[in-house]
DNA sequence: CTGGGCGATGTAAGCGGTTACATCGCCATG
DNA sequence: CATGGCGATGTAACCGCTTACATCGCCCAG
C-alpha cells in the first residue's frame, strides 16, 4: 500500500510540509498557496494518517463507548444518536461490551486509554467512577448514560424512569384501577420504575398491589406473572419493560384471562413489537436516540473544554388497547 | 496526563528502550532482564501507546466494521461474536452505520482507512467490492457478512436463507398445507427466502400461493397480510421475518382469523419475542453470534496472512404453535 | 592463544504528522 | 533611506514506539 504522505504533497505543490499541514488545518497560508496545496492533495489522493496525527497532537479524535450489553433493543438507537453527532465532528468511536463483568470492563478501559480516547461514554451499570479513578488515575472526560455516580463535571444523561413509571401507574389509576400489581425490573432502572409506581399509588391513597421481581426477560415476566396471578387481587399490572410484558401476556392467556378485559397491562420501552401485540401494548417510549445524541454533544463540549451538565429526559406514554377503563372488579 | 513512556521504563529498569520493547513483544531478551523490565512496567503503570505503535509498525490492531443498520435485532448478537474473538486477539474495532447510503458508506471507509484499519468487515448490503476497489485502490483484507460480491480471497459468511426458507415452507407442506402464501422481504435476504419458498413448493408440485411484497417491518407485514387476506385462497403463510409476522398476526386477528386454526404462520429470525407471541411463532433461528465469531476468525486469519474461505451457516427451525396440521381447507 | 560465532543489548533512524522558531520579503513609518 | 513589523513560508525537533544494524562479551574450536 503505497501511502501518500504529506511529503509527497509538499513536493507536488512546491511547498514545505509545514505549509501543507497549515493549509489543511486552517493555519495562516496565502489563499493562492492553499488552493495549490488542496489541488495536489486531491490529485494525489492524500489522506492524513490519523495515527500519526494522533501521535503528534496527543489527540486521537476517538471516543470510547462502554456498554454492558449491546444486544439491548434500545442500544442500537442510542448508538445511532451518539455516532451521528460524533461523526459529524470528525470523531470516531470504539465501542465494546462489558457484559457487566468488572474485570472485563477494566480491561476494556485500559485498551481504550491505550488508544488515547479523548473521552469516555459509559453506558448503564458498571464500575463506579471512584473505582475507575483509583484504578486508572487521570481519565479523559467522562459522560455517563443511564449510570450512577456522576459527580460534578461528569454530565449524566438518563431517562426519567421514576416519572415514566409514575405516569404509567397514574394512567392505570385514572382508568379506574385500584389494585395495581407490579413486575419489577433489575438494577437502577428497575428500582426507579418501582419507585415511580409506588409514588403514584401512595399519592392516590392506594396500597401497592402485589409486587414481584422480574429480570427484564420474556421468561422472567412470564414467571412473575404466574406468581402474581396465583395470588390474584388486582385488575392491572405495571410491568417494568415490554419484554416482560410479553411474558405477562402469555401467562394471562394461559390463565384464561383476557387483556384488557380481565387484566390491564402497561409496559415500558415501546419496543417495535409493542404496537402490534394483541392487544397493542400501552407503554412508555424512551427517547434513546436523543439520549445518545445529547451524550455525543456533551462529549464534544467536554473535549472542547466547555463545561456541560447532564439531563434527565422524560418519556412519553403511548396509550394503546391493553388498558381498560373500569368501574370496579378484581381478578 | 503525565504519560509514562518507554523511556521512563528503560531508565527505571536500567536498560535501553529497545530492550524494553523487546521484552514486551517477545524479542530475544535474557530472562533476568525481562523480569526486571516487566517489574518496572508494573511499578510505573506503563501502558504502550497504540497510536505510536501503530505509526511505527504500520499496524493499528484495529478492524473496521460497516453495517447498514445497527438497530437490527440480530446485529447485536453478531457484533458480540465478532467483538469477542477480536478482543481476545488484542484487536479493537470501530463500527459505523452506513444507513444504506453509498456516499456515507464511502466516507466511513475513508475514515477507517485513515485510521489504518487492518481489515474491513462489511455487513449487509452496500457498495459492491469493485466500486470500493475503484474508489480506494488497495484495500486491507475484507470479510463479508451477508453481503454479495465476494470474489476469490474475500471470505463471505452468510446465513443459508434459501435453505431456511425451504425448510420453513416444507414444514408447512408436511403439515398438510397445499396453498401457502408468502410475504416477501427486501434485498438479498428477501430474494433468497422467496427462492427457498418457491423451490419447496415446486418440489412438492404445488403452485406458489399469493406472494406479496413487504419491507421487513411490522407495519409492512400488516399491510401485506391485509392484501393477502383480501385475496384469500391459502391456509398458511411463510413470512420473510418475524417482525412482519407480527403484522400478519395483527391483520389476521382483525380479520377474525385464528392462528393457527384458520391460518398457519411461519416467520424467520427467531427474535426473542417469537416464543412468547400468542400463539408462539414457528420460525427459523439464525446463528448470528456464530456468524460474527466466524467473521472475526476470518479477519484474524487474513491479517495473519493465512487464506480462509467463507461459510454458509444453516438455520434451525423452531417449531411452535403457529402451524396447524390439517387435512384440507382454505381461508 | 586467537578468531569466529552467537546471544544480549545499545544506538539511532524512521513512521507521518504538528508546530515552535527562524527566515524572508515587503510595506509603512520616522 | 534605514528600520520595524507583519504575514507567509521553511527548518527541524518532537510525539512514543519499533527495528535494522552495530557493539560487546563470552565461549569454543582450531
Amino acid at each position: 500500500m503505497e501511502r501518500v504522505t504529506i511529503y509527497q504533497v509538499a513536493e507536488a505543490a512546491g511547498v514545505s510540509v509545514a505549509t501543507v499541514s497549515r493549509a489543511l488545518n486552517g493555519g495562516p497560508v496565502a489563499p493562492e498557496t492553499r488552493t495549490r496545496v488542496l489541488a495536489a492533495v486531491r490529485r494525489l489522493g492524500y489522506r492524513p494518517d490519523r495515527l500519526a496525527q494522533g501521535l503528534a497532537t496527543g489527540k486521537s479524535r476517538t471516543v470510547g463507548v462502554v456498554i454492558p450489553d449491546a444486544a439491548g433493543p434500545l442500544y442500537g438507537q442510542m448508538q445511532r444518536g451518539l455516532a451521528d453527532v460524533l461523526a459529524a465532528a470528525g470523531f470516531g468511536y470504539i465501542a465494546t461490551e462489558s457484559r457487566r463483568d468488572p474485570g472485563r470492563e477494566a480491561a476494556l478501559l485500559d485498551e481504550m486509554l491505550a488508544r488515547k480516547v479523548e473521552a469516555l461514554v459509559l453506558v448503564g451499570s458498571g464500575l463506579p467512577p471512584e473505582a475507575l479513578k483509583a484504578r486508572f488515575g487521570k481519565l479523559p472526560p467522562v459522560v455517563l448514560i443511564e449510570r450512577e455516580g456522576g459527580e460534578a463535571g461528569v454530565p449524566t444523561f438518563q431517562i426519567d424512569n421514576e416519572r415514566g413509571a409514575y405516569r404509567a401507574t397514574r394512567h392505570l389509576i385514572e382508568a379506574g384501577h385500584r389494585r395495581i400489581a407490579h413486575v419489577r425490573g433489575l438494577r437502577r432502572a428497575g428500582r426507579e420504575r418501582e419507585a415511580g409506581y409506588r409514588r403514584a399509588l401512595a399519592e392516590a391513597g392506594l396500597a401497592p398491589g402485589p409486587v414481584v421481581a422480574g429480570d427484564f426477560s420474556e421468561e422472567g415476566g412470564y414467571r412473575a406473572a404466574r406468581e402474581l396471578l396465583a395470588a390474584g387481587g388486582f385488575t392491572a399490572v405495571f410491568v417494568a419493560n415490554d419484554r416482560m410484558a410479553l411474558g405477562v401476556y402469555r401467562a394471562a392467556f394461559e390463565g384464561g384471562l383476557r387483556i384488557p378485559d380481565d387484566l390491564s397491562v402497561v409496559g415500558f420501552d415501546n419496543l417495535p413489537f409493542a404496537a402490534y401485540l394483541n392487544p397493542p401494548l400501552t407503554t412508555l417510549e424512551q427517547p434513546a436516540q436523543r439520549l445518545g445524541a445529547l451524550a455525543g454533544e456533551a462529549v464534544l463540549a467536554l473535549v472542547g473544554g466547555r463545561p456541560i451538565t447532564g439531563q434527565v429526559l422524560p418519556c412519553g406514554l403511548k396509550a394503546r388497547a391493553s388498558v381498560k377503563h373500569i368501574e370496579g372488579g378484581t381478578v
